[in-house]
DNA sequence: GACATAAATGAGAAGTCTTCTCACTTACTC
DNA sequence: GAGTAAGTGAGAAGACTTCTCATTTATGTC
């Protein structure tokens, strides 16, 4: 819940509207343990505001992703979005059931004097997302 | 010109038949310094071959994925297929023009072991890239 | 070299995700 | 309670990828 009126509040504060719409959305998303795409917020929205257009979910994570309450998860098979705690961070993906866990330890930054180096790019960002099994998912496996 | 041999064979071997367009679209990766996307790709390959269909480019890269010689590139937006060599090995994306440069130096690995305890996920590989500008953009910047 | 056969192809339809358009609605300021 | 600019829904459109199926073609065999 905290984590709901957070970004509504990053919302007002840059300078936009709150609107059932949003309001919804940031609700979905506080609700969800897991981050979801915005096809699955959008079903998840729609509970508490049945007119919800998709556009405006799409919409809704463009602003907040603007106001850096919101992140793109390159997940492996399309895009999704998934909040996000402020601070540099990454995410696990588990290529079973798409559950995602987040952790913050990254050596990625060490990389890139060499790499600028061997490439003559001048490096600004790194994407890092790590693919495995989720402990429930690893659960269900032993239990066969 | 080895690559494109070296592709062919691989495919030949796998018990892949070598067709015109195949070897067009081998050749358009072969004569191309950077990755292309399927687009791209396409668009080179149909100056060998001019009736090549889309689809056809897809299928081959599907198949040269199948014989590991070629790589999904996970570039900001949108995907496209990389030529790889053989190899573990990331890419740097340009954020200005969409050259990519490949790297092999990764110390990924020495993080899973704590993001696994961290998490209780079972990781099984990474994703990694690094964004930035290249080297002919950041000239092109320069000459401003 | 001709034949048989399974693999491969082209053209376009279809699918998926995302963005755009535009007439209409609504949150916020005064 | 207006006035106004921001926001919205519905559906069209766009970008990329996969699928379908009738037709072509590479390759092993004679
Ligand atoms: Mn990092
Ligand atoms: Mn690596
Ligand atoms: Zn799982
Ligand atoms: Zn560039």
């Amino acid at each position: 819940m905290s984590g709901s009126t957070s970004l509504a509040e990053q919302l007002k504060m840059a300078g936009f509207r709150m609107t059932r719409q949003r309001a919804a959305v940031l609700r979905a998303m506080a609700d969800s343990p897991t981050p979801l795409s915005a096809l699955q917020l959008w079903n998840q929205a729609k509970r508490n505001c049945p007119c919800l257009g998709l556009a405006t979910v799409y919409r809704t994570l463009d602003v907040l992703n603007m106001v850096g309450g919101v992140e793109r998860c390159h997940a492996a098979s399309g895009r999704s979005f998934v909040s996000c705690p402020p601070g540099d961070h990454h995410h696990v993906v588990c290529v079973v059931c798409g559950r995602v866990a987040e952790f913050s330890r990254c050596n990625v930054a060490s990389l890139i004097p060499e790499v600028s180096r061997e490439t003559g790019f001048h490096v600004e960002s790194h994407l890092l997302e790590l693919a495995g099994i989720c402990p429930t998912c690893l659960a269900e496996e032993k239990a066969e």
